[in-house]
DNA sequence: GCGCCAACAG
DNA sequence: CTGTTGGCGC
């Protein structure tokens, strides 16, 4: 089973974008992040048409989004509000095989890496918080087989970023952040696919800047952009090899691109 | 000569536009209105790599704003501020055999056509006033050839409209504006041309509201878009007949139209 | 309906 | 730099 995650920055804007990568790369599931629109603005016709028949969309006016689209029914469709905000952020569903699909966009943090003095900066932090106690009990709960997909909006490693040294206090790689999520890690026994598949120090970037020139010759990237998978499906995340797991660069070449790329894994169940 | 005039509603957004249409029609001078532009924003590279290397602006942010394109030098050019505003609706120029264009932007005159509740059509009179009286002087100055044209957002004539009847309180046909454009055309000895080639009943129109759903279907346009010429050009504008004028509707359905279209003019000189 | 801009967010 | 919204003007 063939599962991708792509902060798409507008589905509507997007939508062909969303359509072409479908076709290229055929995945069962897709979960999307910055839909940046309403439930009903959704475009499910498309989509429909394209053979993605289900889907579960989380969606508000201007800000954040998620959804999940999927070749096959969801089952449980639910919504967590984190942080006691109501703001789009997760949603999940479980698919034919059992397995518990959640799909995150957490808060991006704002400039300022100090919680006392930015609030976007605090609420990350927070979220990174109950996501981590959250996992606790969802590695328990649903015991069996669970992926977690999304913009984390953190790159934890080293060279998950394109300098580690001068990102050190720049939002997404400060070390307050990159604890909170390897606690998230322990805490929900959560593997991190691409890093297990791909070690360091090889560099692994999901994002590129609007603002550089030309984002392939800078190459100034980060690794937002995550995959993690529970204990039961360990084996079936790894076994594959590093074929298994992919990172679309192609797609920041296209006409009016996202910011982010997409990224596939593929479960051998 | 042939000249074009055009309210292209966002020089930079159709410049795509302006050059498909200089490139079948070919004029040898194109007047612009709305190009909601600073005069440092112009796309005059495109223009001059058409051909059209000869460009007069005034321009500013957001709103209004009014060009002449030409294949030939441009001399004298001015503009002049009409009702002691300098909201860039007027600029004039010299073409190479000694016409004298005027290219204009009238106030479109709100909704209210009542100049004591509405401030812009008290605007809109004042402005056509003024462009009466000015209109003596120009005649008598500029004692030879002038070409007055633009949208000037007032259609004169029943058949200058869908319906006359349910216009004649609607701005841009009321029976004041349509007296006081009378006035002007009287005042400074003008033809209006089109109306002298394609009398009444037949229907003339260059705008559709962007508002109807399929504005051929519905058509109902107004005629707001006008070339006027001088005394000693009348023979040269009226003696090719009505094939040497045209209202491009055409251009009304191409991608992202504005929502005028170009009229175009051959004068006989 | 479709331009523009300013404000906000990423 | 690239999206969103909301207000304004036509």
């Amino acid at each position: 089973m063939k599962i991708a995650t792509w902060n798409i920055n507008s589905v509507r804007l997007r939508i062909d974008s969303v359509l072409r990568f479908l076709k290229e790369e055929a995945p069962d599931v897709l979960c999307l992040q910055e839909i940046k629109c309403r439930d009903e603005q959704f475009p499910a016709r498309p989509l429909r048409s394209a053979g993605y028949e289900h889907i579960a969309v989380s969606g508000q006016a201007g800000y954040h989004g998620v959804a999940i689209i999927a070749r096959a029914p969801l089952k449980d469709v639910e919504t967590r509000k984190f942080c006691g905000k109501d703001d789009c952020r997760h949603i999940a569903a479980t698919l034919p095989g059992g397995v518990r699909l959640h799909n995150f966009y957490v808060p991006s943090g704002g400039d300022e890496p100090d919680p006392a003095v930015n609030d976007k900066f605090a609420h990350k932090l927070d979220f990174m918080k109950e996501l981590a106690e959250w996992s606790v009990g969802e590695a328990q709960t649903h015991s069996k087989k669970a992926v977690l997909v999304g913009d984390l909006n953190i790159a934890p490693r080293e060279h998950d970023v394109w300098s580690h040294r001068q990102l050190l206090n720049v939002v997404s790689h400060t070390p307050v952040e990159v604890e909170l999520m390897n606690a998230a890690l322990e805490k929900g026994k959560w593997t991190d696919v691409a890093r297990e598949l791909i070690p360091e120090p090889e560099k692994l970037y999901t994002w590129w800047s609007y603002r550089a020139r030309d984002w392939r010759a800078s190459n100034r990237g980060r690794r937002l952009d995550h995959i993690w998978t529970s204990p039961p499906l360990r084996k079936a995340a790894l076994s594959g090899g590093r074929a298994a797991f992919a990172i679309h660069d192609h797609c920041r070449d296209w006409e009016r691109p996202s910011d982010h790329v997409p990224v596939t894994l593929t479960l051998d169940l």
